[in-house]
DNA sequence: CACCAGGCCGTGC
DNA sequence: GCACGGCATGGT
């Protein structure tokens, strides 16, 4: 099955890549530009092997997904392969936090506006998403004026609390949970993603207002447990299925 | 005008 | 513990 790079980094994962006119994708990460084409341009990068997960079999847990109702079969088979994204757990924690009551197309934007704002320039027109220190020169009115809203305090919470990141790591999933829900604005769906999305804990799954349709008409009095082992990457296929139109 | 978007906080019970 | 209203902003 083809890979699906677009759902994969547009689909509501990640909030830093955008797709160029020739198809390709950009980002600034590691703090440079990352153009990619296809998974085959990251394979030989250390930093894009790590990010994309290449070391772990996206086809074979597919397969299995696949194979467990007729509902996750149609949910992978119309979306194609997706993968579970590698990434910093600072620019994560700060994109779900902005995610929250909010649609993806206007986080990409609030996530653009923060990194000129804050952040530094790596080419002409592309910069890095603001570290914890170059965002603790932001005032609430300023992180306001650029559109985060009621999200404004919750940001500077997380600013405050981001070395509780570095701490989240060895901890069992619950307890991780709970830590990351120390940190306002972060609540159990903004927490499994950044748990998910940074910290590659499958486990996760994250009950948005799609999710939460996807299991009232379809798992109705079920729980994530029935997806397990593959709650986190099930969710994802559910997720990208459901809101292209299922 | 209404309602929605990868929800959470504060309050009240 | 659970239910509820409020919340910034931009799109439909």
């Amino acid at each position: 099955m083809e890979e699906n790079l677009r759902e994969t980094l547009l689909g509501g994962q990640s909030f830093s890549w955008v797709e160029e006119d020739d198809g390709s994708f950009s980002a600034v990460l590691d703090g440079r530009v990352c153009r990619i084409r296809s998974l085959s341009d990251a394979a030989a990068d250390p930093f894009l092997y790590d990010y994309f997960d290449l070391g772990y079999d996206y086809e074979k847990a597919r397969e299995e997904i696949a194979a467990k109702d007729g509902i996750l079969r149609q949910a992978v088979e119309s979306t194609g392969l997706i993968r579970l994204l590698h990434q910093d757990h600072w620019i994560a924690a700060i994109s779900f936090i902005l995610s929250q009551n909010n649609n993806i197309k206007r986080i990409t934007g609030l996530y653009r506006r923060l990194s000129e704002r804050y952040g530094h320039e790596v080419e002409p027109g592309r910069f890095t998403f603001p570290s914890p220190a170059e965002l603790a020169q932001a005032t609430e009115e300023e992180l306001r004026s650029l559109g985060t809203g009621f999200r404004a305090p919750f940001i500077l919470d997380a600013v405050r609390k981001a070395s509780l990141l570095d701490t989240i790591a060895p901890l069992p999933f619950d307890e991780a949970m709970e830590a990351l829900q120390t940190i306002k604005g972060i609540g159990p769906k903004v927490a499994s993603c950044i748990l998910i999305f940074s910290y590659q804990r499958r486990e996760g799954f994250p009950m948005d207002v799609w999710m939460k349709k996807v299991m009232r008409e379809y798992y109705p009095g079920m729980t994530p447990e029935y997806f397990h082992p593959y709650e986190a990457l099930s969710q994802q296929y559910l997720f990208s299925w459901i809101r292209s139109g299922s």
